[in-house]
DNA sequence: TTTGTAAATTGATAATTATCAATTAGTTTT
DNA sequence: AAAACTAATTGATAATTATCAATTTACAAA
């Protein structure tokens, strides 16, 4: 090998990935300088996950963190029973494995639910950055604040109540801003492991909706009627 | 006022206050040098809190970010319908208000469940010491990380299953570490808004728990007996 | 101690959700 | 296209939880 080489390489290569990327404003690194890119020595990929495979699991060791461009993907806890729940999504500039710098081991198993686009940063860069600069510091921290405001959605909008009531609440949170555009709208069995309710209660819902023309379904994507949603909200 | 004067024996007081106390390991003031206690010119003050006191309410400016010496807060949020949730507990080493420094306001209600003593730590010193420093940043990053964890057993644990089992994951937790001991145990009503159940089926619980021979209480305090609990569990 | 008040418990019933089984729809493989 | 498989839906019933009302207990005030 030849670290030199490849690492000058590597290093061009992020800095042209990154500094140019559109993601680039919601990204971890929107506060880096030109000069700390020169410290990116190992190289940042950009790689792609189709539907159903796994971005790393539980107790596995840390190497990249993981920078969603497009798609979703879902963080689960297994349960003894061997049911498991799903604890958080993913989406567009969110990130996936950001307990990285202080762990040595992923803490929960990530999937892709939708087929997802993802920059590979080494956790080496993130170190490396995270000694020589305070760049990180500011995303970081927002990333942070962002996965408590997620989790108190969480426990607040998809653990209380109804089971139609948090299925609402669901479906807009998958809407996103674009209320009138499809979604990608998971399987029964992963909505039930979203709200805390079993697969035949979530397709019931699920079924009714549609009944009721609240909601629209093709393959795995859907659309809500809002104002006919709210019935239930 | 005399600002300067004032401000020397702020910063003598906190001085003595955080360098030498007790809590200091596990506090945010873990990695502070001699010179940064320098930038401490606002007073920290020790406040003490009965049962009920509200600590600080959604949406209020943030001025003080609170390190938990002892005793047990919630932090809650209200839902449409007048009801409220509990989001997370707060105990020993907790900190509430982290949110101060990417935000101009307190993100949750807390208050405090168990008679509480806290270090009130002016929001100004955290920003003096965040600008010169980067002692906070270990600390508040491995807060964050707790949180997250936090949350996810609360998504998990608090949050799935019948409410039995969440009851007996509630009142291990609540035991903490010395599960012989007696600990604080939350009105029925709290308890209800920890497991998203109502407050009769909480009583419920707590009844029959307690007939079974697995709880055992005096007042608001309580005593589990590890071994029965199991069968919940 | 008595009185008043809030919290906890219990009962009866309704509503919701889980469970188990069967059927239908949708996909993929051959 | 037929077969094989998986996901989604539906039905029937059991179990759990909510709801509303009443009672008991615990505790504070007079």
């Amino acid at each position: 090998m030849k670290p030199n080489k490849y690492n000058n390489q590597a290093n061009k290569e992020a800095v042209n990935h990154c500094q140019q990327c559109l993601m680039r404003p919601i990204s971890l690194f929107s506060d880096l300088q030109e000069s700390d890119f020169d410290l990116l020595r190992q190289p940042i990929n950009i790689i792609e996950l189709e539907a159903e495979e796994i971005l790393y699991k539980e107790k596995q060791v840390i190497r990249y963190l993981y920078t969603v461009r497009s798609g979703l993907l879902k963080q689960v806890r297994y349960l003894d029973d061997g049911s498991y729940r799903i604890v958080r999504l993913l989406r567009q500039g969110d990130i996936a494995g950001i307990e990285a710098l202080n762990n040595t081991f992923y803490k929960q198993h990530t999937l892709v639910l939708q087929k997802a686009s993802l920059c590979q940063i080494p956790i080496k860069n993130i170190k490396a950055l995270d000694q020589k600069s305070t760049c990180l510091y500011k995303p970081l921290m927002a990333r942070w604040q962002k996965i408590q405001q997620d989790a108190d959605l969480w426990i607040t909008e998809f653990s209380v109540g109804h089971s139609k009531k948090r299925m609402a609440n669901l479906l807009i949170y998958l809407a996103g801003e674009n209320d009138t555009d499809f979604f990608f709208l998971p399987s029964r069995e992963d909505i039930g492991a979203l709200l805390a309710i079993r697969t035949e209660t979530a397709s019931r819902i699920i079924a009714e909706f549609k009944r009721q023309g609240c909601l629209q379904t093709k393959g795995n994507y859907a659309k809500i009627n809002f104002s006919k949603l709210k019935q239930f909200y």
